[in-house]
DNA sequence: CGGGGCATTGATTCCGATCAATTTCAGTGG
DNA sequence: CCACTGAAATTGATCGGAATCAATGCCCCG
């Protein structure tokens, strides 16, 4: 209906999912929920690598990650590839298509992972059902994110960036009710650095570091952090969130 | 109404407000824009250093800028200052207070300024006047924004970032009817170091560089552009807006 | 077992931060 | 109208840290 491929458009209702909490679900009636079902979208499964929208592609709709981790870039006309972030479970994506109609950035899954699709037109019809305030938080905290990011890139040093950044992700899970102390990294080193805007080397020599201190445990798909202290000092000039 | 002092509900209507085309208001019938008269609210003008908003008031309302530029910043835990960003006639700002119901940031005119409110409960109001996709296209556009910043704040170059962070200030006004070669910049070198994560000094000597190259020319409160393809080749990093 | 992408570690260079001095300019009062 | 003043901007010199170039190690895959 809206470029997704494969549709689930009411299976797996709303009322089942499980992160309708962090959705534009939150704090709906279960009456409502049922008629939300038949609103949102869901797409099918995407696996690693798989876009669920592509720079260029029409903009009719706003995404909520649902599982998985995602990343959006944008590839600048000189053909460099930016990763523009990281996406969890319960964030509201899409949105930098909407002026122009058309994607700039595309977005792509990381692992596994399913995404809900709002239809711009379905809107009014969601603020009908009631889920108005739950979307309007979903913007706020896009937007609060960007902020706060924008603000950890302004740091020059390095150690801060990826202090900072690994804060902004404790702090968004521990907001979710997970432990903040096991984050999801599916990203390779590469990615990350560039979305930090510095080079792989010097992020592995930071992690490196940490590592040798205690700091943290870096695994394949995923990071342990073992002094959430050490990370909140490197990272203190960020407003707490 | 919604916390802003001296609102002027109902006077200057939207219909003869000079920037409407780049608001809510923005393709709108004679009609509806009588309305949206009485649905927005403009705030009294704002005098050089005051505040549309602070951290920790009551975010019930976005704003759109109808005249003049504004800076966001906000104040981290240890005391040290942070400009989010610069904003001009036709932006949308105050959306990171909405997650959590209070403003996370500040809201400062750089120099006289009158914004409009939009009540979050006007919202659905408003769309029904026929103002949803404007409002929409706002948001869009400012994430849009918000993930150019980010691509540029990524370069480590300083020349990159100050000629990127021009490049974007002359799309937007070029794609505002303006001619884009004639900045206002109503901000302080130590306010744009800030916001670009550079030391003052470091603007200061790239932006003398250009100036002496012919690249541009400096006022108070303004910037020529001469070469603009000068700057372009300096940013080429950016995608095109 | 071998190959290739990815991560780590090392050595050097360069650029922006920092510390410091000077100049410019808007605002103020004589 | 001009001299005074303090903030803002510019210019200079040095230092540190991240980029860069380069090599090695690790691990998942066939």
């Amino acid at each position: 209906m809206n470029g997704i491929t494969g549709l689930l458009r009411g299976k797996d209702g709303c009322a089942i999912c499980p992160t309708r909490k962090l959705c534009a679900a939150r704090a709906m009636t279960s009456e409502a929920l049922d008629a939300l079902t038949h609103t949102i979208d869901t797409s099918a499964p995407l696996k690693r690598g798989e876009a669920l929208y592509r720079a260029g592609d029409r903009a009719d709709a706003w995404y909520i990650v649902r599982s998985g981790v995602m990343k959006t870039l944008t590839v600048t006309p000189d053909g460099e590839e930016h990763v523009t972030g990281f996406h969890y479970a319960g964030e509201i994506i899409g949105l930098e298509g909407t002026a122009t109609g058309g994607h700039e950035e595309s977005a792509v899954a990381l692992e596994a992972a399913t995404a809900c699709a709002l239809t711009l037109e379905s809107l009014p019809e969601l603020w009908a059902l009631g889920a108005g305030p739950a979307i309007l938080s979903l913007i706020g905290e896009r937007d609060r994110t960007l902020s706060l990011l924008r603000i950890n890139m302004s740091q020059s040093r390095a150690e801060m960036r990826i202090a900072g950044y690994l804060k902004l992700l404790m702090d968004r899970t521990a907001r979710q009710g997970y432990d903040p102390t096991c984050l999801a990294m599916p990203m390779s080193r590469t990615d990350l650095a560039n979305h930090l805007g510095l080079t792989l080397e010097c992020v592995s020599r930071v992690l490196s570091k940490w590592r040798k201190a205690g700091v943290l445990e870096t695994g394949r798909n995923s990071m342990q952090i073992r002094q959430p202290d050490e990370l909140a000092t490197a990272a203190y000039h960020l407003a707490a969130a």
